[in-house]
DNA sequence: GTCTATAAATAGATAGAC
DNA sequence: GTCTATCTATTTATAGAC
């Protein structure tokens, strides 16, 4: 009797994706892994050093994930349109695939260090830059982020309550593009940076 | 040998706050809740019918903790500083808190039922409506909560990466903060009035 | 390369003694 | 009211057979 391979790096990870998915909170076990792939635990062990390597190779792959969303949604649009459109991407793919995107936030043992995290990163920033002007316009681009995130997270978390959110997804939108619309105006000088503090 | 009584429901309730405070992911068990207060797992069955029950006590309470902290912060200041003030203890509670704050969003298994939660939304409301005008401004409350809670959520994730959140907290806040005023009154030098982040 | 068997730890929950 | 003892279930991880 001979045990022939069956797995390899890439069906683990796709295993511990689809796993997460199925599964009510943003945790996965290696021997569900396992068994949604046909083999035993300590299969794994082969392709992953232990459990925290496996959890490392699904953070940069959801970044990706939502990464490829985003970037479908603006292909095509320009600045303002395309920047709406990613919005609302990211709010789908955290409501569509909410597993896998707060495993990003809930369960990460480490801060990220994924080459996908940074790349996902610099997508948005550019994005920011084409309606403030300013192509590292981190202060805005951290804004919209928080901002997204909270959203999704306080939708996920049932926090609403029962009359839900109402427009205020669109209501903190506006007022981000607003004030970034406010930026390119007043650019070129310090005006819109700290007119107040100077 | 007798058993005389040696703890009840509050003091049960408060060991789990203080061992989620604790330790470094939200979440708690029966054992070390028991351990810390003298006693065995099996003793806290008296005072909780299961561990759902203790949570649900746990979410409530850390919302009242929120609520006084945020309420400390706003008293005896008029709208916008009251406002501003409470922003900035929202985000201390949330970094100083942390395993408490977080325990609110990610460790709830039901979607919030408490009078505390109740009770520091109309909070949130009231204060936004003296802003706004509006006395129930759900959609910018919606905005601001989300952008809050955002923001320390990845904060928190270490996702800000090496240079940090820089501005912007405060770009978000500014941006919120002028949506609110809206057509009203111009906001005079509110841009950029608190470094909030440094 | 995968397996079985097992170690070592943790957890929630219950029965019945005291 | 708290205890000991126990049940059931879960987990990560390793050793060594095949």
């Amino acid at each position: 009797m001979s045990y022939p391979k069956q797995i390899d790096a890439d069906a683990v990870l796709a295993s511990g994706l689809e796993l997460l998915e199925a599964n009510p909170f943003p945790e996965i076990s290696l021997r569900a892994v396992a068994a949604r792939l046909g083999v035993k635990a300590p299969s794994l062990y082969r392709y992953f050093p232990d459990k925290a390597a496996l959890e490392r190779a699904i953070l940069g792959a959801v970044h990706g994930l939502l990464h490829e969303r985003l970037a479908e949604a603006a292909a095509g649009k320009d600045g303002e349109e395309g920047f709406r459109a990613i919005t609302l991407a990211y709010l789908e793919f955290a409501r569509e695939r909410s597993q896998l995107y707060f495993f990003l936030t809930e369960r990460s043992a480490e801060p990220d260090t994924s080459t996908e995290g940074k790349e996902l990163w610099r997508f948005l920033l550019s994005w920011v830059g084409r309606l403030s002007g300013d192509a590292d316009d981190t202060d805005h681009a951290v804004a919209v982020w928080s901002f997204l995130h909270g959203f999704a997270s306080l939708e996920h978390a049932g926090r609403f309550g029962k009359s839900g959110p109402r427009g205020g997804f669109d209501r903190g939108l506006e007022a981000l593009i607003e004030s970034m619309r406010g930026g390119r105006v007043l650019a070129d000088g310090a005006a819109a940076r700290g007119a107040v503090t100077s």
